[in-house]
DNA sequence: GCTCCAAAAACAGGATACCGTTTGCGTGAT
DNA sequence: ATCACGCAAACGGTATCCTGTTTTTGGAGC
């Protein structure tokens, strides 16, 4: 593995666990001392970042950490809702493939599974984020659209834009579950549209899938301290 | 300006007039005695031009010439059309502004304008392509998403995937002048679309605007060597 | 105590040197 | 003639060095 790729993966950890100031001056220098290597990895790690919009070119050429305001992140919630609508309508043009089908299914029916505990464990919770996360990489990847796949990928990289930000906080809410069961029979019906080839059916129910994450996304800047100790990320957004 | 920035720019220019053979090595000491510039700003441009996607990475971390399929090509432009789309139906719900609307006019006079003439003169076809870029602009401008204008831009860097790869190459066809009537009609509808706060109307003709880009490619493709002189970086797309 | 200016420190852009690896070519053996 | 082996050139990754510019700090004057 290169050191480039290691200390941009390093970086992007630090920024989206909020171990800097939102608007922080980020020194190559210091940066490469905190990392142990030397500037030109961290030069070529900073300016994949700036790309990937967690990090900002000052007029003068600086680095600053980016941050976001709660706009911003709501309309990067939408326009990955607009993305996977956009995917699962071509899914369901092209038809769905027994293997697509087959693991589809599969994730339903593992989450149809992790959900029947009441109260959910820990490790409930995080198994329906793997499945929620591998659910939607299932979709876009059968889509065949790079260039949409690209897209939806430079929006994943801003904070809270991914699917996994869809689910709730952990243990912050009574109503967590019924949020996640709301969302999984989303899962369901958007399966069973692919499946019968409705296109505009399967746009609509992707797209308005989001808004689960957009309401996820209100709770947790009202309740800013607490969501911080389980979504650290939330520091980048001000206001 | 910087170094960097000036041999990014280079570097774009280079590859998108097909100054490289598609699949080609790019070697960062060659390039950088090509642009008299030092491996730094070289590398620094190679890693942006990356996640632009004109170059990728091969396994062995050499970069390589992108090259790109007709398919791939249609597909961007699919994802622009989806974009232009979500951007045309929130400038829609927000309202148009009166600033907004005077600028939109503005286009749309001068693409009237420009178009009276017959046979269009190279004056013309160049001077509308810069009006269709602005009409373009604006719209994406006023939709306020931020998040939506930094994915068109990542679409935009594909080669034919912006706007202005719409326009037909000027000379080749003696349709092109009806085509561009056509294209521009849309204009006015969408203006309208917009103004009367009809979204869904308004995402409807933003995507359906981009079958003339779609038509414009299989064209260009169909008619490769003639093209080649006016749209240099069609040598990229290979099939 | 506050302000302003100058010296010093830090920093970004850029260039180059070093090293390990890959690549490609030529030579020699079969 | 062909294939295999080895050597040399080139290249990518990394670190370090240089220079012009910005920022910070410390002191002197008000």
């Amino acid at each position: 593995m290169n050191l480039q790729d290691t200390v941009l993966m390093q970086l992007r950890d630090l920024i989206l666990s909020g171990a800097f100031e939102p608007g922080q001056r980020l020194a190559e220098q210091q940066l490469a001392e905190r990392l142990g290597a030397s500037r030109t990895p961290v030069r070529a790690a900073l300016v994949a970042l700036e790309q990937e919009g967690l990090v900002e070119a000052s007029d003068t050429g600086k680095y600053l950490v980016r941050q976001f305001t709660a706009q911003e992140v709501t309309d990067a919630i939408a326009v990955r809702g607009h993305l996977e609508g956009m995917a699962a309508r071509l899914v369901a043009e092209h038809g769905v493939s027994r293997l697509l089908q087959g693991d589809l299914q599969a994730c339903l029916d593992e989450g149809d599974r992790l959900l029947t505990t009441d109260p959910l464990t820990l490790q409930s919770y995080a198994a329906y984020a793997a499945m929620n996360d591998r659910f939607h990489a299932l979709i876009l990847s059968a889509c065949g659209n790079r260039a949409l796949q690209r897209a939806v990928a430079l929006n994943d990289k801003l904070p809270f834009a991914p699917a996994s930000a869809m689910l709730p906080m952990q243990g912050t809410l009574a109503l967590d579950r019924d949020w996640m069961l709301y969302a999984h029979r989303q899962h369901h019906m958007l399966a069973d549209a692919l499946h019968a080839g409705q296109g505009a059916r399967a746009q609509a129910l992707a797209a308005e899938h989001t808004e689960v994450a957009q309401m996820n996304m209100r709770l947790a800047l009202e309740r800013r301290a607490e969501s911080e100790r389980v979504m650290p990320a939330i520091r980048l957004v001000v206001g």
